[in-house]
DNA sequence: TCGCACCTTTGATCCTGATCAACATCGTTC
DNA sequence: GAACGATGTTGATCAGGATCAAAGGTGCGA
């Protein structure tokens, strides 16, 4: 179900999409359900995306099934926007999610009138094109465990150093994330052993991080 | 050696360079020998770099010296182009190398002036960022055989399909850029023994590509 | 609340690509 | 043009991580 609410929020400094806008764009809210899909590789992008609360993963497939997984997108991220006239990769809600929408044309219109706001856009760029560096390094030469503590320290730094961390995402979308498989398994066991990560409660998507130091000693 | 030329082309269309700045910046040109480093990682951005021939490597480091390729530049090419105040990345010749340079300074700040220059640098970022977004696929996802065709093919691709293909960097460099080690020179063996690719003169760096369409069904 | 589908862990084995090594060849420098 | 270091190929072996498989465990949906 689709909510309309047509506020631009007075606020700009919270609110990024409205923020990159200049107020004048009206936004809408949506809801998705764990799994749905927002847009598939190849889709005219129509709107750009702001996550309230869910989380949602990019990613490309091979022709077999393989699959990457670009990034996963949490609370407060921005994505979708494109500049040409098709969606480079897939996004599905990894758990219920509720996101802001707005029109891509809106937006890019009400930017380019908007002092800064090509600018704006070129920093949000330049920020993925970094992650996407980061990324290359860790697939192309990082051992299993190596990428295994650095996707626990991403996911710690981006979610403020919780006590308990939450992830939203199963362990084949890890595995998928950081170009492995069950391994992903096997080195989260190794770093419960070494007491580097403690599950808490009952699920294994919960967790706590000790010792972030003696973790990060483990990134290469 | 260091030349002068201040002079600002008449055709920006066929100078990216000079393009972006608006023909308002002067460009000096620079050679480099085979080797020598442009830049390295964390310097200070003070260039950007258009190849006029020759090749460059861009880079990154782990502490231990694996070493992850980001991307090959090729006649034409810009490249070093930063928005923060440190390159992230490191900067070496592959052969002797002419390139065009200009101040990052005055390229910004004639590129804030002129009307979509900040377009244009969004269209370049962009650009990187899909090249990015390619190779984490590549990275994560491909086999060894499938990667090296992807190179071959995008080699090719970026040389025009010539008829015969030059090569200005050794295997290790491939293999740095593919995530890979001497595994590169068996599947360049496999691929001639099914004929994809043949050698060409005496040298392992010249080679054609007599089916360009077999080759592509390696890539998956 | 129950039942079932999915998720996670872990064991066993396999295999792709890494590593180590030897040799040939190339190309650069003197 | 000689000599030597760098580069490239190939063989042999190794190992990291993939794959296959099985057994709980979780939590979602009816």
């Amino acid at each position: 179900m689709l909510v309309r609410t047509n506020q631009t929020s007075r606020r700009p400094n919270d609110d990024h999409l409205a923020a990159l806008a200049g107020e004048r764009v009206s936004s809408s809210e949506f809801k998705y359900r764990k799994g749905t899909e927002l847009f598939g590789e190849g889709d005219e992008p129509e709107y750009v995306y702001q996550i309230i609360f869910g989380a949602v993963r990019t990613y490309r497939l091979l022709s077999d099934g393989r699959r990457q997984i670009n990034s996963f997108h949490l609370p407060g991220d921005m994505f979708g926007l494109e500049n040409g006239d098709a969606h480079r990769f897939s996004a599905e809600a990894l758990v219920e999610t509720r996101v802001r929408i707005m029109r891509q044309r809106s937006l890019l219109g009400s930017m380019a009138d908007r002092a800064g706001g090509t600018k704006d856009l070129l920093r949000l760029v330049t920020q993925t094109l970094q992650h996407a560096e980061n990324h290359m390094l860790l697939l192309g030469r990082k051992t299993a465990l190596e990428r295994v503590a650095a996707f626990l320290l991403e996911m710690d730094e981006r979610q403020s150093r919780p006590k308990v961390m939450d992830l939203p995402m199963s362990r084949r979308d890890i595995a998928d994330y950081l170009g492995l498989t069950e391994t992903v398994s096997r080195e989260l066991s190794a770093l419960r052993d070494a007491d580097l990560l403690r599950f808490v409660g009952t699920t294994q998507r919960q967790l706590s991080l000790p010792n972030r130091d003696g973790l990060a000693r483990y990134d290469a």
